[in-house]
RNA sequence: CGGGAUGUGGCUCAGCCUGGUUAGAGCGCCGCGUUUGGGACGCGGAGGCCGCCGGUUCGAAUCCGGCCAUCCCGACCA
């Protein structure tokens, strides 16, 4: 294609409003174009790109025998009621003329279990279906470009079986396909176990890609054997240093103290050997106290799951009210509630709040001085030791790139997707269901392979294998010459962008560095005086002279 | 939804604090010419309800109030 007759507005300057590098770039590029907050456009550059995903996606969905199929965006309400999700925030509402109510799918697991509905026998079943479909949802807060939108595409497929067996058989189906999606696209992915969400259902998988930028922080061991979301990674902490034990709690003033740091120093302990309490309420305005280690913080996500309940911080208030003290001295003595403290507070003795504005106890202990039940409800910190070999474990951000999960019967029962076994017993369809949003890997991609310059895609995600730069003004030999070329390497199967505009070379060249197709040939007289072009690999930006007759051979054929 | 910031030609921004002729710069765009291996140069041009509404004032891009939009942090989040 010649670039004198695309559609690429790139920008010279970083836009004003991003931050993100994916973000920037794919703006700068001429990718794409934000309409309003978290809805964006895909120009033509981009969309190649989009569609170039896209295909992989297919051709490896097709590969475990999913079949494509295609669903409405729009829904009536009805489904979403009788799943019990039509009262999620981020659910995008509208009406018909008639004000019926239907919703924007943000997702298509009702639609598609209204479609189960029709595999009545156990000779039916397994089936996997899958789409590409925008999805819509009202974020209340869209950010970073492409990374939380409020449309975007996503292909979403979803399994079918009789039993656990089988949902355990098309749920690793999904899982390996993933693996190979994300290795054809050219990307650092880790997958590791994740919360459920709003979604429902048991198990479920994230595919997390380390980026600059991104919502999720990943987990990973050096030694490469555990990886995990912080929202629930398990490191192990150092040993804490103990001071002197006590036979029993002693009562130490410790005026205006309201940090760790300050407790530690004004005690003269190691900030691991002291214990923070964190007073949290439960929807059912229970209070529970979290007790975790000075040095750590508690992770309120863990905390809700062992006790079976959103939780929130307590309010000032509600903490005079029933420990008597300010927040930074309450503790576990005397609370008649429920302490859930985390298991590194389990054997030795800590530092604790003493229930008294402004005092704390040294040496307390479990068990002789407090009961509490035990769980992880620490957060992981850098640092940490690997739970599995004890190797050192890192942090990075990381985008959310794929999400596969084990529904079960969640959506089946309700909308009434059953099936006759042999015994002609009547049994809810167990689902699976399994994403992955095509734009988000276009990020993650950007934000893996990116210099100063510009981007570096990935050979598979390239909008164009080569990019032909002609050096001089329409009708100079050197763009004859580029055009010649260019047709050559198209017949030898490479998509080629030609830059054929009449712009100075230093122009061209920042360009190419920016849209960042894998090769780039420059084609000018200085070269051409001798029979040869230069060739530079994008990535790394390592250029070679090569001789025109050798020049399908090197760029090589495209991925 | 809480906290912070920003809204001025297509883009990036200055001007606002301390109100006062036709509102500026760089880049981009159009025309002519010179140029052509890392974002050239000269000359001439086009392009702005200064986010919106209201208030203060003889006079508002500038001060005050309300609203809207966008970005960032948090809450939230397939």
């Amino acid at each position: 294609m010649r670039a004198s007759q695309l559609f690429i507005p790139t920008l010279r300057e970083d836009p004003g409003d991003a931050e993100a590098a994916s973000h920037r770039l794919l703006v700068r590029g001429g990718f794409v174009r934000q309409v309003a907050a978290g809805l964006w456009t895909f120009l033509p550059l981009g969309w190649r790109v989009h569609e170039k995903i896209v295909q992989i996606v297919r051709a490896e969905m097709d590969a475990t025998g999913c079949q494509e199929m295609f669903m409405p965006v729009v829904t009536p309400a009805e489904l979403w009621q009788r799943t019990g999700r039509y009262d999620i925030p981020e659910l995008w509402k509208v009406q018909d003329r008639l004000e019926r109510p239907f919703v924007l799918a943000m997702t298509h697991e009702e639609t598609v279990t209204f479609h189960a509905r029709e595999l009545r026998s156990y000779r039916d079943l397994p089936q996997m279906l899958y789409h590409f479909q925008t999805k819509v949802r009202d974020e209340p807060r869209p950010r970073a470009g492409l990374l939380r939108v409020r449309e975007f595409v996503m292909k979403d497929a979803y399994s079918f079986d009789r039993d656990e067996e089988g949902l355990e058989r098309s749920f690793r189906l999904q899982e390996a396909a993933y693996h190979r999606i994300f290795e054809r696209c050219g990307l650092e992915v880790y997958a590791v176990q994740a919360e459920s969400g709003m979604m429902g259902g048991s198990e479920s998988a994230d595919f997390l890609a380390p980026s600059g930028s991104g919502e999720n922080t990943l987990v990973t061991c050096e030694k490469g054997d555990y990886s995990a979301d912080l929202e629930i990674a398990h490191g192990v902490p150092r040993a804490p240093e103990f001071p002197e034990s006590f036979d029993a709690p002693d009562a130490v003033e410790t005026p205006g103290v309201t940090t760790i740091e300050a407790l530690a120093e004004l005690l003269g302990v190691d900030t691991a050997a002291t214990s923070k309490a964190m007073p949290v309420v439960k929807t059912d305005g229970t209070l529970v106290l979290g007790l975790v280690r000075g040095d750590d913080r508690l992770d309120e996500a863990k905390l809700a799951a062992v006790v079976g309940s959103a939780v929130r911080p307590a309010t000032e208030e509600e903490i005079r009210n029933t420990f008597g003290a300010d927040p930074g001295s309450v503790g576990p003595l005397g609370f008649s509630g429920e302490v859930l403290a985390d298991e590194t507070l389990r054997n030795g003795q800590f530092v604790a709040g003493a229930n008294r504005t402004g005092w704390h106890l040294r040496g307390v202990e479990h068990g002789r001085d407090f009961e509490a039940r035990f769980a992880d409800i620490r957060q992981a910190k850098e640092g940490d030791a690997c739970p599995r070999c004890g190797g050192r474990l890192g942090f990075q951000t990381a985008i959310e790139i794929g999400h596969i999960f084990k529904l079960g019967t969640f959506y089946s029962e309700p909308l009434g997707a059953k099936f006759l076994d042999e015994e002609g017993q009547e049994r809810p369809i167990l689902m699976g269901s399994y994403g992955i949003g095509p734009g988000r890997v276009m990020a993650a991609a950007v934000e893996q392979n990116h210099d100063e310059h510009g981007i570096a895609w990935p050979r598979a995600l390239a909008p164009y294998d080569v990019h032909v730069v002609a050096i001089g003004a329409a009708g100079a030999e050197a763009v004859e010459t580029a055009e010649r070329l260019a047709g050559e390497l198209e017949e030898n199967g490479a998509s080629v962008l030609l830059d054929d505009r009449d712009q100075r070379p230093g122009e061209k060249f920042a360009g190419a560095d920016l849209i960042g197709c894998p090769t780039r040939v420059t084609v000018g007289k200085k070269t051409l005086e001798d029979g040869r072009v230069d060739v530079l690999v994008r990535a790394g930006r390592v250029e070679e002279r090569v001789p025109v007759e050798d020049l399908a051979g090197q760029v090589g054929s495209p991925a």
